[in-house]
DNA sequence: GCGAAACTTTTACCGAGTCAAACTTTGAGC
DNA sequence: GCTCAAAGTTTGACTCGGTAAAAGTTTCGC
């Protein structure tokens, strides 16, 4: 009933035509630059109707968050026994990587998503609110686990950091021009290096 | 000229009334149930000029940051020969404990502060905003200083991650209803646990 | 004092987002 | 099939944050 009813599958089909117009035109064109009126009449439907599906314009952009949020939580939650958290983490980067997945950071839906996203102060702020949502699953996943709490936020925010920052190197590169294979060759080593930092701390950086 | 005018001091003066004026409403009744034509009468000032002071109306409360950015890169920057960055930031945030600047999480202009702040998604988004800020001068400090680029953003990062989430942690207990002595006495081991994981790492936690 | 520069106000405007009421479509039961 | 209620969409009007330009007003250098 709440499956394949003509009414939901209707609806499925709103959002994805909304948010496919909304990428397009936010592609060609910026996302300061499209309003939230324009997309709704490119996309044949009521302004009211857009803020209906989204409830932030940014949200139009960003709207894997759900899904990415789901995938990491599992990558720590079902970890196989005998793993931590970060080695979960780190062969899930990894692995996101050879399989050439956007959110590995390179590539990802062309260099159109990037130049996008770090175009709008909005955009950008809202990305990294998404990470924090992001942090705040995992410490809850972490303190389930071990039952403490502050330790868990902060093993959560530090994992958070990481992932973040790989996916920022990766993206300020390919913005500033930088050949998105060579990028990706080089992405392997970042990983690590980043989760090495975590793993087995800053020390005494920078000497 | 520049600076005991009457210009000057007039501009300061200005600042200052619209800025006091602001947190005043916004500890009474909350940040998004005050408009900024609201402040701007309240304090027999045009819209315009409130705009011209604060560039959003996040910043009419959050308008310490300029002062906290430049304290912790100073921190950095100008730590003792022989002492790490990280042990620089533990020691400056035991020395803001144990003066018991607002800044230390606990205590801090009242519970009003922590309520204004977690009781409108848009502050505490510009409040994360400033933690990421704070990363990006980091980063450009020890990168200056390393020559490491992507290494110096992951310390920076993990640095802020500390800061910010021993911060949220006060935070949260405040606002929670925490006895703000209690809290604060417990706010050193806090501050430890949160180094030390930067400094050492994460290990295999949680097993 | 005079004129230029700096600051403020006014006015007009734009776009995101909300609300309520009218309207259309879908699904369920008879 | 038909009807009715519920779900979804549209409309239009509104609020608020924020910008822009031009016209005042105040301070400063001379």
């Amino acid at each position: 009933m709440a499956d394949h009813g003509l009414r939901e599958r209707k609806k499925q089909a709103t959002r994805l035509l909304i948010s496919n117009v909304a990428t397009g035109l936010f592609i060609q064109r910026g996302f300061e630059e499209v309003t939230v009126a324009e997309i709704a009449e490119a996309a044949g439907v009521s302004k009211m109707t857009v803020f209906n599906y989204f409830p932030r314009k940014e949200d139009l952009f960003l709207d894997r968050h759900a899904d990415r949020l789901a995938e990491l939580t599992a990558v720590i939650r079902d970890r196989p026994a005998g793993v931590s958290a970060c080695e979960a983490l780190r062969r899930h980067q990894h692995s996101l990587l050879s399989s050439g997945h956007p959110l590995s950071g390179a590539i990802a839906g062309g260099p159109g998503f990037w130049w996008v996203l770090t175009s709008s102060p909005a955009l950008t702020a809202r990305w990294y609110e998404q990470e924090r949502e992001i942090a705040t699953a995992f410490a809850e996943v972490l303190a389930e686990e071990s039952g403490e709490a502050f330790r868990s936020r902060m093993v959560a925010g530090l994992l958070t950091t990481a992932i973040t920052t790989i996916f920022a190197h990766a993206m300020g590169r390919i913005v500033a021009g930088d050949d998105a294979e060579f990028v990706r060759e080089e992405q392997g080593e970042v990983i690590d290096q980043a989760f090495d930092l975590v793993e087995h701390g800053v020390g005494d950086f920078p000497g």
